[in-house]
DNA sequence: CCCCCATATTCAACTTGTTGACTATGTGCT
DNA sequence: AGCACATAGTCAACAAGTTGAATATGGGGG
């Protein structure tokens, strides 16, 4: 049960409310846990009533009314004990790379497909992350500013999202290739020999 | 729902039990789909009676007998259409990660110790992978291997495993390194400065 | 001899996560 | 005027994943 672990995290950012997190989760604490609006609006009522954040009303005037949650005293030594205990082995789990196990025995174009949208989508992670990157140095180099910041956990989970996307990438890159090569070498009768599969 | 198809990937290897699968799961398809026994036997009855997978009940001597499930020509079609779909993005849930995001207002030692736990289990997947790629490739080279094998996805899904890993380890080096910059510069009153938080 | 581990599976209860629809209101586009 | 989209949520139903224990047997180490 540790989406609660991953909204506290995200409330060391400051205030927010159900909707904020379910947006910005995507931003920072979204590159290694996803939730959706759903769970988050039912994590945070059982949050509330277990006293680990606190909510404020705030009146909107042409909006809807939104509650504001921020994390309570109780809630931090929550996380405190979080960050103090051993933690489990995380659960992977990518569609992709069973497509790919099975790639032989598929449809191996859709899974090419497949390969090249993960690596456009990784692609547009990297710009993000560089320019949220960009954002908090805020003009400083990484050292200085690692040597003065307050917070340094964003920083390093956020390098760690920038190292997985550069990887994926790099990845399907090499994968795209075995492919080919091997659609190429296979002779595929109903397309052309030579240069075989080239996509515009 | 597709730990099913995750199921009928690792099937393509050949016949298998529910217990072999929740061993070997950690083996090939464990990788980037983790399921826990129960799970696998429950979708295994499932995918029977929907008549995905045969199963053959096998008497043993001095053992529980044992039911050995392999794909049937539903399966394989229902794998084909799989392969076939869009993938949605996968969902990404690494508690490591919400500790270290949380590193600021926890317990620093304890993240660390969980980076290095995080690193040598990286370095053992490194192994082991090595090992089995060594064994699927059996003295031929890799382009060799590629070109003529039967089955390229158990290996590209292999090498995905490898370079996640990798960086992995390489991520959490960095990390602790990060850390130790700043327990260092921020002057901890309780440990000794100079060589401090060095550990055997 | 005893206990723990490996094989092989099943049951029950519980917690999480997913999907789709539904309520409101305001802004901008065409 | 009509529509899509952003804000800010709620409800219900279902699917999937987790935990803990129970059953049955044999082999190995101390």
């Amino acid at each position: 049960m540790s989406l609660r672990h991953a909204v506290m995290a995200a409330l060391l950012e400051g205030e927010a409310s159900g909707y904020d997190l379910a947006k910005g989760f995507d931003a920072s604490v979204a590159n290694f846990w996803m939730a959706t609006p759903q769970q988050l609006y039912r994590e945070l009522d059982r949050m509330q009533a277990e006293g680990l954040v606190r909510a404020r009303v705030v009146q909107q005037e042409r909006r809807p009314n939104k509650r504001l949650f921020s994390l309570t005293e109780a809630g931090r030594g929550v996380l405190r004990d979080f960050t103090a205990a051993p933690p489990r082995p995380g659960a992977i789990r990518d569609e992709l790379m069973v497509k790919v196990q099975s790639v032989d025995a598929g449809d191996a174009e859709a899974v090419r497909a497949a390969i090249e949208e993960r690596m456009a989508w990784a692609q547009a992670k990297i710009a993000r992350f560089e320019r949220l990157r960009a954002r908090m140095l805020d003009g400083r180099s990484e050292e200085e500013y690692l040597a003065r910041a307050e917070r340094v956990g964003p920083y390093l989970t956020l390098t760690r999202g920038l190292f997985f996307e550069r990887e994926n990438h790099r990845w399907g890159a090499w994968a795209l290739a075995v492919l080919d090569r091997r659609s190429a070498a296979a002779g595929t009768p109903e397309e052309a020999p030579g240069p075989a599969r080239v996509r515009p």
